[in-house]
DNA sequence: CTTTTCACAGTCGCGCGGATGGGA
DNA sequence: TCCCATCCGCGCGACTGTGAAAAG
């Protein structure tokens, strides 16, 4: 069971029809620079970046009309168009961020809510026309889990026919893909298998797609170095329909996302010339678990936090955990899921056991340096590592009792819903709750251009409906009852996904969890960390360390918890199995309601302009008070955030 | 002027060893 | 008394973004 023999020993070929794909899309698809904080633009960022995934995202039906306008209009025009009024005219909800795909008019709304992980299992694949791109709203309700990049539904059983014959092709030049869309794939997440797994699916979920959402709203800048730079946020995958005793590769591939090169100028990212396609290096990075079988892969989720990037050329033969990319290029991830023998060794004689998936949330500028500040601060405020980058960080893990329970929406918002003394245990768990309620001085407030006070938007107004958000959320977890939010309580796997984020004081079990790798989706998916760490020295308490709930049930569960939900009001449709994650829904409500929040504030000066510069303030104070009631819950109420449009 | 590199301070997990406590 | 498990403290090292200097 030799990495060795895994990769990169030309085991394993990608499909050729991928690049054939990909090459196409990348014609069409014009480059087009995100602005950050302008949120039309974001819009159209995120827009354009699921624009040509929209081929994949396609897995509503309902959606086709407007992906073919979508795409139409974005391809090649920088220029808002038709589209953009309709995004800016839907900006208050299409920005409330990861959970807008909550909303999806699909069944699945009500039970993605509850999954960690972002759950759609897409169950009706036959709408993937992926002729007609969707538009962001499909995009951006179904990223969530994406077909398989690279195959056509017709391609699907026949890919290693098409497959080039030279193994990995780790380095661009032919291999070279963008945009890193191309996949007219069959059903979102899923793809059959023949021969040996005998027409198992695999399903992928991202599992922290809100993370990785509130990074692509302003372009993902990854930092590379020599040395190798982890990234943050991390990939990190939920698998379902593995074959449970088959072996699988599981590895990441980061390929060129489009042919440009870019820079940060005026706040914004703009290309500049052509992308240098022959840059050497790995490009791969295999899961330090593969290969495995289908149960490992799905019992739990499955991280790719020790990945590093890095720009040292030098570093591609004798370390296999860094990619080499190059600074300035816009990338994008890609996961793979091979089929091998049981010693690790690709079984050539089938060759359809390549599964890909591309979230394009995950695409991210590689830079040395960090160039939009409101990235900065986001990786600031979510990871781990760089808290000590956080202003007032003691103060905001240990604010009073009093503050915590009783949030004012005058007062600082930073310590309601903290419990004292937990300050590191339940940090992973909570974390993005707290980080978007992080005090306000911890801004570098000479740079603020939004006023603090007074307008319905002023960040402190939005940091207490998050912190009213957040605290809601976290005190139902000790007032069980208080409300919906503790039919989690009722269910093992949700307690001991909690669990596995307690609280010291509380002795509830902790994850002391290599730290850096909370164990658990609902940790990565709140944090950005996650992995399948097993780290219990420290536990003291006897609760059954369940990382993650019996992986073949949630699908399935999932889709009949969604069926079921399509007909209640997203309000009163969390049933007990959904439930399960309904926490994580609230958190993650709380982080990209107030994700606006960040968008508004002013955080630091970029040296070229912050973006912020460009207009936050203004976009923040033309919203209307019913737009942004639509993102305060104390306006529009809370769950009303996840009804429909 | 832009981009890259490097040293730095700060955080915190990991691993080690010692102390402690319970049971044989 | 011995053994084992657990707890605790400490130091190391991994990791972060910063900011200045170097390189192109």
């Amino acid at each position: 069971m030799q990495l060795e023999n895994i990769l990169p020993s030309a085991s394993i070929n990608l499909p050729k029809t991928f690049y054939n794909l990909a090459t196409t899309d990348s014609a069409s698809t014009s480059p087009r620079p995100p602005s950050q904080l302008e949120y039309q633009d974001v819009e159209r960022s995120e827009s354009e970046s699921t624009s040509a995934a929209g081929k994949k995202y396609l897995g509503n039906g309902m959606l086709g009309a407007e992906a073919t306008e979508g795409e139409t209009g974005r391809k090649g025009s920088p220029v808002l168009g038709e589209d953009d009024l309709t995004i800016s005219r839907r900006y208050s909800i299409d920005d409330l961020g990861a959970d807008r795909y909550f909303l999806s008019s699909s069944a699945q709304a009500g039970s993605d809510m509850t999954n960690p992980c972002s759950l759609f299992p897409y169950a009706g694949q036959t709408a993937y026309s992926g002729s007609s791109a969707s538009r962001y709203p499909a995009s951006l309700h179904y990223s969530s889990v994406l077909p398989p990049a690279g195959f056509s539904s017709s391609s699907v059983c026949s890919s290693r026919g098409q497959f080039s014959g030279g193994g990995y092709q780790f380095s661009q030049g032919p291999g070279c893909l963008y945009p890193s869309y191309p996949s007219t794939g069959p059903g979102i997440g899923s793809m059959p298998l023949t021969g040996g797994s005998a027409g198992a699916r695999a399903q992928v979920y991202l599992c922290n797609r809100p993370l990785w959402l509130k990074f692509h709203r302003h372009q993902t800048e990854m930092i590379i170095t020599k040395q190798g730079r982890r990234m943050f946020p991390f990939l990190s995958f939920n698998i379902t329909g593995l074959n449970l005793t088959a072996h699988y590769n599981v590895f990441v591939e980061v390929i060129l996302a489009d042919p440009n090169h870019w820079r940060f100028q005026g706040g914004k990212w703009v290309t500049c010339g052509k992308a240098d396609n022959n840059m050497q290096g790995n490009k791969m990075y295999v899961h330090p678990e593969s290969p495995n079988t289908g149960a490992h892969w799905m019992r739990q989720e499955i991280s790719f936090g020790k990945l590093k990037l890095t720009n040292n050329k030098g570093a591609n033969n004798n370390n296999t955990q860094m990619i080499v990319l190059q600074s300035l290029h816009k990338y994008q991830p890609r996961l793979h899921i091979v089929e091998v023998t049981e010693d690790g060794v690709e079984d050539m004689s089938n060759e359809s056991r390549t599964q890909t998936f591309t979230f394009p949330e995950n695409q991210f500028i590689a830079v040395t340096a960090y160039q939009n500040t409101d990235i900065t601060q986001l990786k600031i405020d979510h990871n781990p590592f760089a808290k000590g980058f956080r202003d007032n960080y003691d103060s905001m893990y240990t604010a009073p009792e009093s503050d915590r329970l009783t949030p004012s929406p005058t007062d600082s918002p930073r310590s309601t819903q903290i419990v004292p003394g937990a300050r590191y245990a339940m940090q992973p768990f909570f974390q993005d709750q707290f980080v978007n309620n992080l005090p306000q001085n911890r801004f570098y407030t000479s740079e603020r251009a939004v006023p603090q006070t007074n307008s319905l938007l002023s960040p402190q107004s939005e940091d207490s409906s998050a912190a009213a958000s957040a605290q809601r959320w976290f005190v139902s977890q000790q007032q069980p009852g208080a409300n919906k939010l503790d039919l989690s309580y009722d269910n093992d796997y949700s307690t001991s996904s909690l669990l596995s984020y307690g609280i010291k004081p509380l002795s509830l079990q902790t994850t002391h969890a290599l730290g850096y790798y909370p164990d658990s989706a609902f940790a990565s998916m709140a944090a950005g960390w996650g992995s399948r760490s097993s780290y219990q020295r420290k536990v003291t308490t006897g609760l059954p360390w369940s990382p993650r709930p019996s992986p073949p049930a949630f699908p399935d569960e999932q889709l009949a918890g969604a069926q079921a939900k399509d007909k209640l009001p997203e309000e009163t449709s969390v049933a007990p199995p959904a439930s399960t994650w309904l926490e994580t829904s609230h958190s993650l409500k709380s982080v990209d309601s107030s994700d606006y929040s960040m968008g508004c504030k002013r955080r630091r000066m970029s040296p070229g302009g912050s973006s912020t510069e460009n207009s936050p303030t203004i976009k923040c104070e033309d919203l209307t008070a019913d737009e942004y009631n639509k993102d305060n819950p104390k306006g529009m109420g809370y769950y009303a955030f996840y009804t429909s449009p």
